[in-house]
DNA sequence: GAGGAGATCGTCT
DNA sequence: GACGATCTCCTCT
């Protein structure tokens, strides 16, 4: 699957909206890593929405903190956070400036640069079967650490980076691809606010994380 | 295939 | 000092 239509960068204004529709809309497009000549890509085919001071699960509920501090920030800005001691996760900003706001990359389906990604995730693709094995590649990028790894995604070098700028070596584009059915349930690993319905999926889709939890989850149909 | 538990460390209180 | 927007290994069925 690789990308050969016209690609568009997403806007500004794609992201200076409410988390919910931000997260609704990535779905099915590419995020895009440009590394020294080489590029890493894959279709985003999972994101939870994060809706700021008054979603108890969000990272910015307590109010404004160094860490969180991205999600108060402009729209269309990459907030990476460090997680149980061994993973990044990676959201973007969504909201206008001075409004916390964010849509978190759960999971994304991978299309360019596979066997870098693979290898970033040591995973051995020259197995037999291994670039058609589904099992296989739903480890590289199926989680939201395990996206950050294959993408090499970390606070130090992401935290603050910007999506929109033509500059930037993160990027989120669209090549055309149509979600036609997207599936919301409850999101994954919280807590708090757990039973509220902001995780968006591509239903019927190999690559979403938490296969284990989804079979169980109640899903709308949107 | 499903479920449980440990690993591991930055951030916040 | 406690907790956490996770992942993987191990065990059981």
């Amino acid at each position: 699957m690789i990308p050969t239509r016209r690609t568009t960068p997403l806007s500004y204004a794609f992201y200076d909206r409410d988390p919910r529709k931000v997260a609704r809309a990535l779905l099915g497009k590419l995020l895009i890593r440009k590394l020294p000549g080489k590029i890493l890509s894959g279709r985003i085919v999972e994101t939870e929405a994060y809706l700021g001071e008054d979603d108890l699960a969000a990272h910015s509920a307590a109010g404004k903190t160094d860490r969180n501090s991205i999600l108060f920030g402009p729209p269309g800005y990459a907030y990476v956070y460090f997680i149980y001691g061994n993973y990044y996760c990676l959201n973007v900003s969504c909201l206008p400036d001075g409004v916390a706001g964010g849509a978190l990359f759960r999971a994304m389906e991978p299309v360019a640069g596979i066997n870098e990604m693979a290898k970033a995730r040591g995973i051995d693709l020259s197995v037999a079967g291994g670039a058609e094995n589904v099992a296989l590649l739903r480890r590289i990028s199926s989680g939201p650490g395990r996206m950050c790894e294959a993408l090499g995604v970390t606070r130090e070098r992401d935290n603050g980076k910007s999506f929109v700028n033509t500059r930037s070596d993160l990027r989120i584009v669209d090549d055309g691809y149509r979600v036609s059915h997207v599936v919301v349930t409850a999101r994954i690993g919280i807590t708090k606010s757990a039973d509220r319905p902001l995780r968006y999926v591509i239903r019927g889709n190999p690559f979403v994380s938490g296969a284990r939890s989804a079979h169980s989850a109640q899903g709308v149909i949107d």
